[in-house]
DNA sequence: ATATTGATGGCCGAAAACGGCTAGACGCTA
DNA sequence: TAGCGTCTAGCCGTTTTCGGCCATCAATAT
C-alpha cells in the first residue's frame, strides 16, 4: 500500500492506492480511520497513479470536473460493496436520501445500516456518499466533517447552475 | 408449550414439551433461563409425554436407567444444534472434554463457543452435557449448579462400579 | 525433578450494543 | 392549515463484548 499526502482547497488529503487502484482518500481527522494503520504504508509521492489522482481531485474542487476516471479497489463486506457501488449512481449535483438508497439495493428497511456504511466509504468524493441526505433534507453527517459536505453540494450545485 | 414440575431427588425441574417432543428440561434457578418465558406455557401436569419424561428421570436418578427414550425438539443455531448432537454420543458414566469434543463436530478451535453452547443445553441430563469437563479434569461449570454435576457424575460412576 | 498455581494471549460463536434512518404522533407557532 | 421541532418505536448490518477453553510459560512448592 503507497500513499501521498496532498493540500487541497479543502485541505489535507490522503490517498493511497493498491495494486489494483485507489483504495482509500481521506481528509485529515477522517471518521472511522486509525492513523496507525498508515504504519505499514510506504510514502511515494512521486507514483503517477497517485498524482493522477490528486490532479483529477483540484480539477473536481476548481469546478472543473464532473466525474473521475481512476481504478478503484474497494474493500468492504458485500453489503458495503453494494453500497458503494450504488453511490456512483447518483449524478453530479443531485442527491438522494438513505431509504431510497436502501430501496435502490434491494435492502429497503436498512437505511439505518446503509448509513453506517456511508460513513465507512473509504474514497471520499470519488465516490460520492456526500450527495446522501436524510429524508427530511438535513444533511446529518459526514466522515470528513459536515462543513466540507456542506461546501462540496454547494460546489457541484453552483457549477450546475452555470 | 406446554410444561409440568416435577418434585425430584435432586430438587424441582421444570419439563416442557412442544408437539414434536420434548424442549426443556430445566432446574430451579436454572442459569440462562429467563422464567418470564413460561409466562406464555400452559401447566398440563396430565400430559403423557411430560410425566413420561418425568419417570424414566426418576428412574436415571435411582440409578436404573442409563439412557432415554423421549422425543426431543432441539431448537438452536446450527452450530448449538451440532454440539447437542455431539453431546448424546457420549456414553453413560464417562467425560470428554471440550476441546475434544469441539474437534469432534470439526471446529477444533472453537473449545470456548462449544463451551458456551454447552451452558446453553435446553434439555438436562437427557443431552449430557455434564459429562463435558475441562481438559485439565476441572468441572468448570454447569447451568444447574456444578453441586448437580459433581453429583450426576458421581451418580453414574458408582452405578458403572456395580 | 515433578506437581500445583497464576498470568497471558489467542481462539471463535452468540448476544448485545450501536448508529450518517425514518415514519408517525404531538404540540407548538404564524 | 401549513410548517417545524421533539419524541418514539422499529429497523438491520456491523462492531464490540463476552465467555462453562486451552496451551504455554514462569514461579512456587513438594
Amino acid at each position: 500500500m503507497i500513499y501521498l499526502e496532498h493540500h487541497s482547497t479543502i485541505g489535507p488529503i490522503t490517498i493511497a492506492a493498491s495494486e489494483l487502484g485507489i483504495c482509500s482518500i481521506r481528509f485529515l481527522g477522517h471518521a472511522h480511520f486509525d492513523v496507525a494503520h498508515m504504519q505499514t504504508w510506504q510514502n511515494q509521492p512521486e507514483h503517477s497513479l497517485l498524482q493522477l489522482a490528486a490532479r483529477q481531485l483540484d480539477e473536481y474542487l476548481a469546478g472543473q470536473r464532473q466525474q473521475f476516471d481512476l481504478p478503484l479497489d474497494l474493500r468492504g463486506t458485500p453489503f458495503q460493496q453494494k453500497v458503494w457501488q450504488a453511490l456512483q449512481t447518483i449524478p453530479y449535483g443531485a442527491t438522494s436520501h438513505y431509504g431510497a438508497l436502501a430501496e435502490q439495493i434491494g435492502n429497503p428497511k436498512a437505511a439505518r445500516p446503509l448509513g453506517a456504511a456511508n460513513g465507512r466509504n473509504p474514497i471520499s468524493i470519488v465516490v460520492p456518499c456526500h450527495r446522501v441526505i436524510g429524508a427530511n433534507g438535513d444533511l446529518v453527517g459526514y466522515a470528513g466533517g459536515l462543513e466540507r459536505k456542506k461546501t462540496l453540494l454547494a460546489l457541484e450545485a453552483r457549477m450546475l447552475k452555470n
